[in-house]
DNA sequence: GTCTATACAGCGATAGAC
DNA sequence: GTCTATCGCTGTATAGAC
């Protein structure tokens, strides 16, 4: 954030910003073992540097934390614009958006901030107060999907669209965490469409689950 | 299980087994901040016993942890026992089964499996195949309800009552996540109500959700 | 059954050379 | 920006006295 990084030629040359590798690390680390599951050494030892080196870049275990959220939180926010630029239908709006949970799950992860839901006692303030804000985002962006779905009659339910978005919310969060314990994404998967078929008039929009492939993993 | 702790007249006289004031700690530390976040250490300070004490009652962390799942398990299979043997109703029955979770959310914790589950790439193997035993046997008991419900056609929902107690079992566990980042019970109880009032044909069981009360709090 | 004492690995973090 | 070296603390676990 403060400095360019313009590596001179001679340079060890990592990989396009070591700052940026720590946190994919961190990231893959934090989704799959949890806050708690994993330390520096770990890191470093993935990245063939030294604890001390990653001090450099992330002073406490606290601060790499926040910076972790705070990427997590801005590129879910710009896979929702990319949403909202490419279609227009309420229900294929959030078959995009399952979509998102579906490639972190089949990428062998759970969403960062699910993940850190469980901790959050544990966590410090900083990133207690962003993970809120995570939440809080995915709410809001829900909620104006569901209350469009409703002005449109694309959804079969009626009311309290602000309830209903959390509750789609917390139903995707809890599949991921149980599909966890079986360390099988396609448990997801059947959830999630679930979920979506309950939410649309339409039957059921897909029959993935059990059949095959769909759709490719992603980060 | 071994012996019967007949503890002798003029002894420290530690409330009724000093093993299970072990687990009742041990149990809440874990449901409030995950196995990874407590340490024998915090079990000692809040009996007033050394470490090495409770390594005597239990071995290993990993020991400690496999009897928490065992005793919990069992603990929720008694209370579905109780719901079936008190009430007939499907409804009613979903209704008893969400005031099990959200007596455990009022309790200032989340449902043990469920924050295990979030670990559990970090678990012993044994904790790992318990955590899936206490989601198929709640899976088993949602289902039946479910499928009672339909043949008495108390639910709305017609097909595949496996998938939806998945879905059920995903969204109350997800809730708890969720709500435990604000905080605030209520949160859970709203989300469960709706997931409640989703399910059965009348309009909305509940209107507990930002108005009061409703009831008490429980172990 | 509980204690004191301790072993030993791991943790987050820092100092200072290069 | 990365290294070596190390600090102080905490983690799980054990030995042996009482």
């Amino acid at each position: 954030m403060m400095k360019a990084t313009r590596r001179p030629p001679g340079a060890p040359a990592r990989a396009a910003g070591t700052s940026e590798a720590i946190l994919d690390t961190a990231e893959r680390l934090v989704q799959t073992r949890g806050y708690n599951g994993f330390s520096y050494a770990d890191i470093a030892a993935e990245l063939g540097v030294t604890k001390a080196s990653l001090h450099y870049h992330y002073a406490s275990k606290a601060e790499l934390g926040r910076v972790l959220i705070e990427r997590y939180h801005a590129a879910f926010m710009a896979a929702l614009a990319v949403i909202d630029a490419e279609v227009a239908a309420p229900c294929e709006k959030l078959e995009r958006y399952v979509g998102l949970y579906d490639g972190v799950m089949r990428n062998d992860r759970m969403c960062l901030c699910g993940m850190l839901a469980a901790e959050h006692r544990t966590l410090p303030a900083t990133m207690q107060a962003l993970l809120q804000q995570f939440f809080d985002a995915n709410e809001i962006w829900l909620t104006g999907v569901l209350e469009q779905g409703v002005r449109s009659g694309a959804f079969a339910f009626g009311e309290r669209p602000r309830e209903r978005a959390r509750v789609v919310l917390g139903a995707l969060e809890g599949a991921m965490l149980v599909a966890r314990s079986y360390e099988d994404p396609r448990r997801f998967r059947a959830a999630a469409d679930y979920v979506l078929a309950d939410l649309c008039k339409r039957s059921a929009p897909v029959a993935r689950a059990g059949s095959g492939r769909g759709r490719r993993a992603r980060g």
